[in-house]
RNA sequence: GAGCCGUUAGCUCAGUGGUAGAGCCCCUGCCUUUUAAGCAGGUUGUCGCGGGUUCGAGCCCCGCACGGCUCACCA
């Protein structure tokens, strides 16, 4: 044996003599006739009875002399096989000892039994390589714990840690119950541009790129929304989309630049309506896929059964810190009401955005319980519908659950004239240096010209909703791979 | 963008100025019902990168990179 001491290089040299014994390391096909958990429950209870071949990757090996047993993993769970000298022959069974590592991939076929601590396990009659691997992996009894090589190297987390599989594969089935609620519902999933001459739908700086061809600036999405407001008015009326957001700003433990997000929208509904459909979305996702209507988040145990309470963004703040909205009507009076009581507001640009910043500080921390916020200030909501009664504010909701923002939605404005309005005021506000200001959309008011009806739109973000029902703090944790910087380079290998 | 913390073997981690360590992994030998197999022996390293201080730096100082947390902005 050499003694080299690199384990990529100790794993060529096993290659190299699987090679030598006319044995493809990577065959194309690879003969299987059950998966691992198949054959546990194909076991007759006599041994020698039942025939099997299995494959998968070893995870643990433990030989010998000339016995050896082995676990084998596959999707469907692991199981064991047993390989004896006498009965596969020295050069079978020595191919084994000499040139399988743990991590490899490896078919056998033979019949079952069971040990003497009743583990039932594959007597192996035959078996060959199917995939070598060159790279050790971790380490069984602490898996991978190095966060950054969880995040880049996601695959060797989800071969280790066994929760974090766990997170992945809850994602997905939340993903599916959601669509099956709102195919159930009658809404129509539809795609709509991510790559968009205009962005908009929301308050958020975006990602900017060049198509060639067309020689034209694009914008990668920050929204949905505008988009699918114009099939609202072709007369698709009840739609939802579920995609890829991709917005400009800070990275943490809540915000990655690229997001899931879901928006839907029905025509003849209003935000009371929609505040209906997200409370049973919820229970009905919850119920499904965790079988309970309650969650523990961050050790806090939170009841999702509908109605949610609602309350307005007025009374929240009142009740949370005595301060009223509504009397304190400029931003001056209101950073001066909040300096009384102690609170910070940091300068706003206005009423509206110190209300936000009024409500973030002193009521968020507080919604642990699913909770609608409702009635937002409409300088702030440029897309939103005037509230009957009371110009300034607008028919808006956000919800919140375990403290985390999980949603927003309106009534939708269809007014074209008002929408215009919005709009003019949205420049000026980025002409004073608000960098997350709307855009004039013309084409956008061209459609609502052409006739709008009343409609209710929702929104909320997946990964947030993925955060909520596997209990993580992070949403990092619930994207496969989020957002890094590039690890330091390898100098050479910048692409073209 | 700011503050704090981290980066040591393939993995998980000790190591507070004096010869670079442990467990698992890996390698060699023994071992035909083991399962965190066992027993005996052995190897691993740009201590993140670059400077500096010092007789001497993994450890102290400065800069940089990447990550984590908190904050700021947002969902």
């Amino acid at each position: 044996m050499t003694d080299s001491s690199d384990r990529r290089e100790q794993r060529l040299e096993k290659l190299e003599r699987q090679r030598e014994q006319g044995i493809d390391p990577y065959p194309p096909r690879v003969e299987r006739t059950h998966t691992s958990a198949e054959a546990l429950a194909a076991y007759s209870g006599e041994a020698g009875e039942t025939e099997v071949g299995v494959a998968g990757r070893l995870v643990a090996i433990r030989i010998m002399g000339g016995s050896t047993f082995a676990h084998l993993a596959d999707g469907s769970g692991r199981i064991q096989v047993y390989l004896r000298r006498d009965v596969l022959g020295e050069e079978l069974y020595d191919l084994f000892r000499r040139t399988i590592d743990l991590g490899d991939f490896v078919s056998a076929r033979g019949t079952l039994f069971q040990t003497r601590t009743g583990e039932i396990t594959v007597n192996v009659s035959s078996w060959r390589p199917v995939a070598k691997t060159l790279r050790p992996l971790p380490e069984k009894w602490h898996g991978l714990r190095d966060v950054e090589t969880r995040y880049r190297q996601r695959y060797l987390d989800l071969l280790a840690n066994e929760d974090v599989r766990t997170i992945f594969v809850t994602r997905s089935r939340i993903v599916s119950a959601v669509r099956r609620f709102l195919d159930e519902q009658g809404y129509i999933e539809v795609e709509t541009p991510v790559l968009q001459p205009m962005y908009g739908g929301a308050a958020a700086r975006p990602f900017t790129t060049y198509h060639n061809a067309l020689g034209q600036t694009f914008y990668l999405r920050i929204a949905d929304e505008l988009y699918l407001k114009r099939l609202i008015v072709g007369g698709l009326e009840k739609v939802y989309e579920i995609g890829h957001n991709f917005r400009n700003e800070g990275v943490d433990t809540q915000h990655n630049p690229e997001f899931t997000a879901i928006e839907m929208y029905e025509a003849y509904a209003d935000y009371n309506d929609m505040m209906c459909l997200i409370e049973a979305l919820y229970h009905d996702v919850a119920v499904r896929v965790l079988g309970s209507e309650t969650i523990t988040y961050q050790g806090q145990e939170i009841v999702l059964t509908p109605p949610w309470r609602r309350v307005s963004m007025r009374d929240a703040i009142l009740e949370a810190s005595g301060i009223d909205i509504e009397i304190e009507r400029t931003q001056d009076a209101l950073v001066r009401a909040a300096a009384a009581r102690g609170i910070t507001l940091v300068s706003q640009s206005g009423w509206g955005k110190a209300v936000e910043k009024l409500f973030e500080s002193v009521v968020e921390p507080r919604l642990v319980q699913p909770t609608f916020i409702t009635d937002f200030p409409a300088e702030v909501s440029p897309l939103a519908k005037i509230k009957p009664g009371a110009p300034h504010l607008v028919e808006r909701f956000e919800f919140y659950i375990g403290t985390l923002e999980c949603g927003n939605a309106f009534t939708e404005l269809n007014d074209p004239l008002d929408q215009r309005e919005r709009f003019a005021a949205q420049v000026q506000a980025a002409a004073d240096g608000d960098a997350e200001a709307h855009p004039m959309d013309e084409d956008y008011i061209i459609a609502m010209e052409h006739g709008m009806p009343p409609t209710g739109g929702l929104g909320f973000g997946i990964d947030r909703m993925v955060m909520l029902f596997t209990d993580q703090a992070s949403i990092r944790e619930v994207i496969l791979f989020p957002a890094l910087r590039s690890a330091a380079a390898d100098s050479a290998s910048e692409p073209d």
